[in-house]
DNA sequence: AAATCATATGCATTATAACGCATACGTAAT
DNA sequence: ATTACGTATGCGTTATAATGCATATGATTT
């Protein structure tokens, strides 16, 4: 059967309308949002740069490494990050998750404010012009 | 009504927080939906009906009144859930909310599965019923 | 091959959250 | 005034999550 450009859309939306995360899902994806360093990791993906590795949260966060690390391990268990290993370095970015929970999730996280972010903002800066 | 100068810099701050909430209220936010009991209630809320007391709560939940009573206050010091007092019973209903924030997570909620809420679902409405 | 750098993880400790029970408080009915 | 009903909460216990340290793994450089 071949499939013109209309139906291919049309099976897309209904994926994502289909796409309906249970509450146990869910609550992984709260509870992973719900602690700082991870929110604060989220937040430089949406507003600084698409694509971090775990040097560069240690620095810009100020945390230790092995809390970064394992931080990361859980947004990856959580489907919210993907990873991808460049050399000795594992890039982090927001896994492509076209589901209307994730949507509406991402655009929740990306109303918060940058008050509480500033130092962050510019050693984040500041780390991204020395690549 | 005339607003004197506190007036305005109180509806101002409010309205800065409403607008954009910062990352402690965020994560306060998110730790509130990260429990299952929470978030079945406030799964109901959206769903079946705007407004629910405790009573009714513990038996569509079958859940003990003292953890239901106690999540309810921690959805309630989140700011997302707001109570109205009616005789001897407390109605619970989602607080209104303006805040981008607050809409975009609503949103994410409203498209949570009801695959885990069959039962719950079945109890509720018989409890309308029987109002 | 050894040293260095980037990242991950096992284990013990500490902090936080949820639970169960008992009981208190407020309102309505008798 | 007493009883019954609906709801809230203090306290101790249990469960879960976060942290710190040490160390392991894997890749790169020397």
């Amino acid at each position: 059967m071949r499939y013109n450009a209309y139906d291919l859309i049309l099976n897309h939306l209904i994926f994502i309308i289909l796409m309906k995360p249970d509450l146990q899902h869910s609550i992984i994806i709260f509870k992973a949002l719900s602690e700082i360093t991870r929110l604060k990791i989220i937040w430089l993906l949406i507003n600084m740069d698409s694509k971090i590795c775990v040097t560069e949260i240690i620095e810009v966060l100020n945390e230790p490494q092995y809390n970064v690390s394992r931080h990361l391990r859980i947004l990856s268990k959580a489907g919210i990050l993907d990873e991808v290993k460049e050399g000795k370095w594992v890039y982090y970015f927001i896994k492509s998750n076209d589901s209307a929970f994730f949507q509406h999730i991402k655009n929740a996280v990306g109303t918060i404010s940058d008050k509480d972010m500033t130092i962050e903002i510019q050693r984040c800066k500041q780390r991204l012009i020395a690549r």
